[in-house]
DNA sequence: ATGTTC
């Protein structure tokens, strides 16, 4: 017996079906990874036909998937992971994002909690005096064209070769910060003129610099691998590729639109503009997306690299590493595991988190017997979460699990309810020390815009996609 | 997310 919920079939629990009777052009079903609440929610809101959109693209394989902070996106949810196949299906900008490459990179530190609090306004007005951050900000360094091509096809080594960082920074970032499919030729001049002044910027909305601390461990064997002790003093960074990959997704939704004329496609939604995947705009699209998510790297790198020298400038000899680097928005060629037998999937993901379980090859060396650290950023008032990939996600959500919080107030709703003043000083009576670019900006990013990102993550965890390492409590925190 | 309506 299965329970339902409107157009939903429970399966398992936390695991809900969307039919392929749902909507003609259904090629595979939905499914949500979801609590029976958020199932109702989700039952009455656009992501879940967004959801039904995405299954109806050809090549699909499996089901198109929502992770518990889905939410409406642009064409597909965010919170959303499609796999294609490579030989038959077809890449989407929409399934990957605008901000192609956001992601997360966590820093952990030598110091603790104690050694951080009595500092903490000093070093949060430093990070924001030293780290450009805010819509069109732009950074100290002026690429040339030429330096520019060279970070789209270096990504985060780029940074790291020009003393920006450390090797052990490219050994924990996902892809060692750089995709091979990168082809500058395949990126527009409009781009390259967005990007040449805006790597080492932070960004805006929801982009941030967080000083947290280890307030929980929840597996002492998976946080001490990654370094994560109690009180332990860390930086998360929330950036992508800016102006630079914001145009290439412009420029390849509208290469698309025409292509898909060309191809015979049809969508039911003109934001999931696609092309096959073995095509020329298919093709095209997935190196100058490389491009853009090996500018993030590098961004992410720079970033860094800047905190890096704020922290050592107030607390002398002390040791940042990065614990690893997660893109939360990409589309890459993988291997997996379907009915039985190894396909090549073109695996988009966007508001989703790769989460690859222990003993993967692609793990760095001191993870492999661990698994993935996967990067759950919360709000700014509440707190954010690592976790550990399974074997099962591989097996479940081609090795996939949430990214967020998810939205629960749109940014007009939240300005209208929320007063970013007062939010900075209620924050700041909570020991959380709040830097926005402005009032409103702030307003919109109030914790009580967001979902209580300890239910999303409990869901991944009962579900069995993810694994609870520890839990990050805010005392800091810049925003773009 | 974004030189937030090239």
């Amino acid at each position: 017996m299965s329970k339902q919920v409107g157009p939903l079939l429970q399966r398992a629990p936390y695991r809900y079906e969307l039919p392929e009777t749902y909507k003609k052009g259904m090629r595979v079903p939905g499914i949500l990874w979801v609590n029976e609440a958020a199932a109702r929610l989700i039952a009455e809101d656009q992501s879940l036909d967004q959801l039904a959109n995405v299954a109806c693209l050809p090549g699909i394989v499996g089901a198109s998937h929502g992770m518990p902070d889905i939410h409406a996106g642009y064409g597909f949810p965010i919170g959303g992971v499609a796999a294609f196949r490579t030989d038959s299906g077809v890449i989407s900008p929409g399934g990957v994002g605008y901000d192609i490459n956001c992601g997360v990179r966590l820093m952990k530190t030598s110091i603790t909690v104690e050694d951080v609090r009595p500092h903490i306004e000093e070093l949060t007005r430093r990070l924001q005096r030293d780290v450009p951050s805010g819509l069109a900000s732009e950074g100290e360094l002026s690429l040339s064209a030429a330096d520019l091509r060279d970070v789209m096809v270096q990504g985060a080594q780029w940074a790291v070769d020009r003393g920006m960082g450390e090797l052990q920074d490219l050994e924990f970032c996902e892809d060692r910060g750089a995709m091979q499919a990168a082809d500058p030729n395949a990126v527009s001049e409009r781009a390259v003129k967005r990007g040449r002044n805006q790597l080492g910027t932070l960004g805006s909305g929801n982009h941030f610099l967080e000083v947290c601390y280890v307030d929980s461990v929840y597996d002492d064997g998976l946080a001490e691998a990654f370094g994560l002790r109690y009180h332990t003093v860390c930086v998360m960074v929330h950036s992508g590729s800016r102006g630079f990959g914001h145009q290439i997704c412009t420029d390849y939704v509208s290469i698309m639109l025409k292509a898909m004329t060309k191809h015979g496609i049809h969508v039911p939604d003109r934001q999931l503009a696609c092309a096959p995947f073995d095509s020329d705009e298919g093709q095209k699209y997935y190196s100058a997306m490389a491009c853009a998510a090996n500018f993030a790297w590098a961004n992410r790198q720079v970033l860094a690299h800047l905190v890096r020298g704020v922290m050592s400038g107030l607390f002398p000899g002390i040791k940042v590493s990065t614990v690893y680097d997660v893109a939360h928005n990409i589309a890459r060629v993988e291997k997996h595991v379907v009915e039985g037998r190894p396909l090549e999937l073109i695996v988009h993901r966007k508001g989703a988190t790769k989460a690859l379980g222990p003993g993967n090859s692609l793990l760095p060396g001191a993870y492999s017997r661990y698994g993935q650290p996967i990067l759950v950023p919360g709000d700014m008032g509440r707190y954010s979460y690592v976790l550990a990939g399974t074997v099962k996600a591989q097996e479940e959500t081609f090795g996939s699990t949430c990214h967020g919080a998810g939205r629960l107030l749109s940014r007009e709703a939240a300005k209208k309810s929320v007063d970013g003043s007062m939010l900075k000083a209620t924050l700041r009576d909570k020991g959380i020390f709040v830097l926005g670019t402005s009032n409103a900006s702030l307003a919109e990013e109030a914790p009580e815009a967001y979902k209580d990102v300890s239910e999303v993550v409990s869901v991944m965890v009962d579900a069995g996609l993810a694994r609870k390492v520890a839990r990050l409590v805010p005392i800091g925190v810049v925003k773009g």
